[in-house]
Order: structure tokens, then C-alpha cells, then sequence
DNA sequence: ACACTCACG
DNA sequence: ACGTACGTGAGTGTA
């Protein structure tokens, strides 16, 4: 047996790699004994993170505890692969570190479910996000294995996977293509697979007490489980690519990139993603550029842009000036390209042979635990234009549903700062109910006009995202004394907002900088953005209740029509002709009653494509 | 690596 | 003392 030893805290611990099935019995005689230690610790190693590709390949499975791993070759398959799924199969409790990765890949291709897997799992992810969610750039420790090694489980812990980059260069190898074909007897790659284990074994306990000294309820961790475990269900389901059009839209959308840049060109501007480009060439036209970037460069954004092509935000003609055509040019180029290269190229790189993209669902990605999904960032297709979301389909049969909660940030608002007038709204209005309008009447009186609701809504989103008059003025294109006075108005009709942002400050100052949500969840400020404070709290709410939906809706029989969480939404394929009950139960799933204020949610039926709910059916 | 830009809620 | 828009993911250009 191949046994190699390295230091982890002091102590001496062993990674075992057999070679052979008799080697492999001694694995099972500690696997067969392991349930009377503890959680068993689980990793695996695969041939890239693709795990819908085709000729994705599964290589190794480790176990282990605080002082011994086993490698297991998957890869070398019979014995090797029988004597793993023994071991998942029967081991009581696994300890995983970001496990929905892990779940999906054994779900996949070692035919060990998701669904018998994930109950007997706690992820170390989870916990370390629910101590602390910033990542390292933002201040805190990170929550991926390696700085949280260091911080909780012994300093000179080695980054595993940085140094395996090394070692992949070494053997001519890429990051990418490393993994997948590092000889599976190296022993670094063998080294590392094992000391993975041991470190989240390691870590485990560390973080446990951690969340217990400051008061993080189980029942918090045990949720944040179940929405990974509901999220990593959606993944794995993934949705239909409508794999012709968006082929045909790719080819549409580089014609245009490639039609907007000749001109562009004409005008001196080689890439019209270089601003620098974009600049010089307008001053060259007689173009004042007077807005500046934080860092004092010429600002050319859109704003900017449309203004000189006189064109409003959604691009219709204004007739207040003669269109600049290099503007004009650069936007149509820049979209076409961006839509292109960002949503339509990834949707074919990501698609199986199946025809489904599978994003990644990261359950907890935000400090205030936001979702965030990835390849492809499917929560940010455009909304403007059905023709991104024209390519994601419901499943044959069926047609998709979207159920939103309605103006749920300002719900949360009122419910979380007791603001008694805006509840007042809420409980006295139903679905429909338009807390913009109700402000704008509040403050106005009965003839409240629409400009009236706007500058409101404005001053509402002003505090839901801790802005002051300046910003709001920036922001909305409104005049400085004119915002002002709405939000003097604002804060006179609704006074609690303001307690409540300062009591929320005080208690964090008091507690080393850290909000606690409604829920439990612990949100780190920034001591210079303070103010966030009333963000966090609103978001962090929303959040949650988007979470519960989640779980109200598995508990609903309806785990299987759901698709994607954006926030405020779930997204789902449904049976045509059973729509309208679906619609109805997501909306039962989504409706709550928060500190007495009524959180509602609208369900809208579409046709068979996303793009659907977008504008014309399809 | 960082700046800038742009897509969403 | 004062005022600060919040949270993401992703592509391209530049140094």
C-alpha cells in the first residue's frame, strides 16, 4: 500500500492509496467502522468541472477523518469502484466541503443520487458562509477549503490546488486540462486528494463551535442545506436549450457586431470596446465628453452614448439633436457583441448532448446570501428584448411559469422597521396593492400624479439601498432640491425607516461590525458603509423568503417543475395543461405573513419559450 | 490584476 | 460633520 504522510497541525497524518483489491479491503474495514467515529469527510476528483459534458470523467473518491484519507481510483474501475460505492452507500454521515459540486458529480457518474446523498451530508461551505460570507478581497476569510484551512486548522496548510497548478505546468499541463490528465498514480495529485479530506475533517469541528460560541441556530444551517440541496436538484434537471435558434441568433447577433463595427471604424475606432478609442475619435467629431469615471478617466457608457445618438434608455429616437452615427455604431456593436459572447456562444459551449444547460447554482454567493448562477449567468439575461431568452424553453409538454413576489424588498422594509403607515398599505391592499402611488398619495394628497409616484418610487429604492439626494439625483436625472424635498417628505411619512437604520448601525457597532438578519444570518459591514446596513437587512429578508418558497414549494410536490431562483422569482417548466394549478401552488409557495405585513406573489403563465413571458408568445 | 462597461434583481 | 445608492457575473482592453 502506498502510504504517504505529511503534517497537518502538528500531528502526523497518513493518505492511503491502494493499489490493489486487496488493498482495498483495508479501506473497508476502517469504512465499516467509521460510522462509530463520526462524519466521514468526502471529496472527489474529477476531469474538470463540466460535469454535464460529455467524456466527463469521474477519477478519484476520497474519504477520511482527522488522520487517515483513502484515495480511491475510481477511474481504475471493478474493485476500485465497488469498494467506493460500498462506502457511500453505507456510511451513515459525510462532511463535504461545497457539496453540491460533489453531489452532482457522484449523482452523475457513480449513480449515487442526489436525493439519498444530500440528507446525509453537512456541508463545510455552508457553515464557514454562515459564519462569515465575504470572500478574501472583501475582508474576510474566504470560504473556499484552502483559506479556511489556514485560518481554523493549521497556517502552513498547503493550497492544494494552487500548487497543483504548478505541478500541471510541470507535466506541460494546463489548469484546465490538467485535471483530466494528470497521471492518476502522481503523488502529489494523490497527496493532495487525500490531505483535502483530512483538512474539511479537520475543519468541521472548528467551524461547529464556531457557530455555536456565536449563537448561529442548527436550524439555520439545516436550511441553508435544504436550499442547496433544492438548488443542486434544479441543476442537475437544467433547462432545454432551443439549440437551432440560438444558433441561428448567434450568427444573427456576430452580423451585426461585425455590420456596427465597419462603421465604427470608419470613424477611426478599431475595437469598440476601447474607450480610450471611443474618446478620442468623438472629441475628434466636435463631441464634448464632460462626465468622468471614479478614476478621472473620459466616462463613454451607454448613458453617455445614447445621449449623443439621441436615443433614451430604451434606445427609441429623442429629436432633440442630430444623432452622432460612431454613438450610434459603438452601442449596436457593443450589445450585439456582448449578447453574443455572454449569452448566446456560452448557451452552446454549455449545452449537453441532451440539449440542456446546466448552470451553476451557487446557494449562498452574496454577503446577505443572494444566489448567484453561473456558465451561464442565466439571472442576467436581458429583460429588454425577449430574443436572449427566446433560446430557454420549457420542457416538451410543457410552458413556462414565473411567479414573482410582489415589491417584496419594500414588504420586508416595512415588516423588518415596523413602518406603520407603509403597513398600513400593505395589509390594507392586496396583490395589486402599489405602494409607490399609496406614498406619492400619502404625501400629496388624492391627486397624486404619475410623476409624483415616480419621484417616490425613486426616494423608496433611495432607501431600501441606503442612497442620500445626491446619488438619487444622479441616478433618476432629477433635480437636486426637487429630490430633497421628496425625500424630507419621504422620511416625515414613514419616520421609522430612519430609527430603524440607526438602531441597526448602533447594534452592529456594538457586535464588531455584524448585522444578524431576521433569520440568523450573520452580514459583515463595511465600517465606511454603514448605511448598507438598512440593504442587508431588506436583502438578506427577501432572500430568505425566496429560500422558504423554495422549500414550501419541494414540500408542494413541486421540486421537479422548478428551473432557476432570481431572486425574487422562480422560474418553472410546468405541464401545459395543468398550468394553471401550477401557478396557483407557486404562488401559494411564495406567499407569507411577515411581522404582519403580507408578502404576495404573481404567477404568469407563458408559452413554451422564457422569451415568451418577454413579449409575444412563440 | 485592474479598470471599465453592462447584463440582471 | 457629512454623505455614501445595494447585491451579483462576465467580457474586453490596458498595463
Amino acid at each position: 500500500m502506498l502510504t504517504y504522510r505529511h503534517s497537518v497541525a502538528g500531528d502526523t497524518v497518513r493518505v492511503h492509496v491502494p493499489a490493489t483489491p486487496e488493498e482495498l479491503d483495508a479501506f473497508l474495514d476502517w469504512a465499516r467502522q467509521a460510522d462509530g467515529r463520526g462524519p466521514i469527510a468526502l471529496d472527489s476528483e474529477t476531469s474538470g468541472l463540466d460535469v454535464f459534458s460529455d467524456g466527463y470523467r469521474l477519477r478519484t473518491v476520497q474519504f477520511g477523518d482527522a488522520h487517515d484519507a483513502w484515495v480511491i481510483h475510481w477511474e481504475r474501475g471493478g474493485d476500485f469502484r465497488s469498494a467506493a460505492l460500498e462506502a457511500l452507500t453505507k456510511v451513515r454521515r459525510f462532511l463535504i466541503h461545497n457539496a453540491a459540486f460533489d453531489w452532482l458529480v457522484l449523482d452523475r457518474h457513480a449513480g449515487i443520487p442526489l436525493e439519498d446523498l444530500a440528507p446525509r451530508t453537512r456541508d463545510t461551505r455552508v457553515m464557514a458562509a454562515l459564519l462569515d460570507p465575504r470572500q478574501p478581497q472583501e475582508g474576510g476569510i474566504g470560504v473556499g477549503l484552502k483559506p479556511l484551512s489556514a485560518y481554523y486548522v493549521d497556517r502552513s496548510a498547503p493550497d492544494t490546488q494552487g500548487d497543483l497548478t504548478a505541478v500541471f505546468r510541470g507535466l506541460g499541463l494546463t489548469k484546465a486540462s490538467g485535471f483530466a490528465r494528470i497521471p492518476l498514480d502522481h503523488p502529489v495529485y494523490n497527496l493532495y486528494a487525500g490531505l483535502d479530506v483530512i483538512l474539511t475533517a479537520r475543519l468541521e469541528p472548528c467551524l461547529a463551535a464556531e457557530l455555536a460560541r456565536l449563537g448561529v441556530r442548527e436550524r439555520l444551517v439545516d436550511y441553508e442545506h435544504q436550499i442547496s440541496r433544492i438548488c443542486a436538484h434544479m441543476q442537475r434537471r437544467g433547462l432545454l436549450l432551443d439549440e437551432e435558434f440560438t444558433r441561428e441568433l448567434d450568427a444573427d447577433l456576430s452580423d451585426d457586431a461585425e455590420t456596427y463595427a465597419e462603421i465604427a471604424a470608419r470613424y477611426g475606432v478599431e475595437s469598440v470596446n476601447s474607450t480610450r478609442q471611443i474618446a478620442e475619435a468623438l472629441t475628434g467629431m466636435g463631441e464634448r465628453l464632460t462626465e468622468q469615471t471614479a478614476s478621472g478617466a473620459v466616462k463613454v457608457d451607454k448613458a453617455v452614448l445614447l445621449a449623443l445618438a439621441d436615443m433614451d434608455l430604451s434606445w427609441k429616437r429623442l429629436g432633440t439633436r442630430t444623432p452622432n452615427p460612431l454613438a450610434e455604431a459603438v452601442l449596436r456593436s457593443k450589445r450585439a457583441g456582448k449578447w453574443r459572447t455572454t449569452y448566446a456562444q456560452t448557451f452552446l459551449e454549455t449545452v449537453d448532448s441532451s440539449g440542456r444547460v446546466h448552470p451553476f447554482i451557487n446557494s449562498m454567493a452574496a454577503r446577505t446570501g443572494r444566489m448567484g448562477v453561473t456558465r451561464p449567468a442565466l439571472q442576467t439575461l436581458p429583460s429588454s428584448d425577449q430574443m436572449i431568452r427566446r433560446c430557454l424553453l420549457a420542457d416538451e409538454g410543457h410552458v413556462m411559469v414565473s411567479t414573482d413576489f410582489a415589491a417584496v424588498e419594500m414588504r420586508v422594509l416595512a415588516a423588518l422597521a415596523d413602518v406603520r403607515r407603509m403597513k398600513e398599505g400593505f395589509q390594507s391592499g392586496g396583490g395589486e396593492f402599489d405602494i409607490h402611488m399609496y406614498t406619492a398619495q400619502l404625501i400629496r394628497g388624492e391627486g397624486a400624479t404619475e410623476k409624483d409616484r415616480k419621484l417616490f418610487k425613486g426616494a423608496g429604492f433611495g432607501k431600501v439601498y441606503g442612497g442620500g439626494v445626491s446619488a438619487l439625483a444622479r441616478q433618476t436625472g432629477a433635480a437636486e432640491e426637487e429630490i430633497r424635498r421628496a425625500v424630507n417628505a419621504y422620511d416625515a411619512a414613514f419616520p421609522e425607516i430612519r430609527r430603524a437604520s440607526a438602531r441597526w448601525q448602533r447594534e452592529a457597532r456594538a457586535t464588531g461590525m455584524v448585522t444578524v438578519s431576521a433569520t440568523g444570518r450573520r452580514m459583515p459591514l463595511d465600517r465606511d458603509r454603514a448605511y448598507a446596513v438598512v440593504n442587508y437587512q431588506c436583502q438578506s429578508a427577501a432572500r430568505d423568503l425566496l429560500g422558504q418558497a423554495l422549500i414550501n414549494a419541494e414540500a408542494a410536490g413541486l421540486l421537479d417543475a422548478m428551473r432557476l431562483p432570481i431572486h425574487d422569482e422562480i422560474l418553472a417548466s410546468v405541464p401545459a395543461s395543468e398550468a394553471a394549478d401550477y401557478a396557483r401552488e407557486f404562488e401559494k409557495a411564495m406567499t407569507f405573513n411577515l411581522f404582519g405585513v403580507p408578502i404576495v406573489s404573481k404567477a404568469d403563465v407563458g408559452g413554451r419559450s422564457w422569451g415568451s413571458l418577454y413579449g409575444a408568445d412563440f
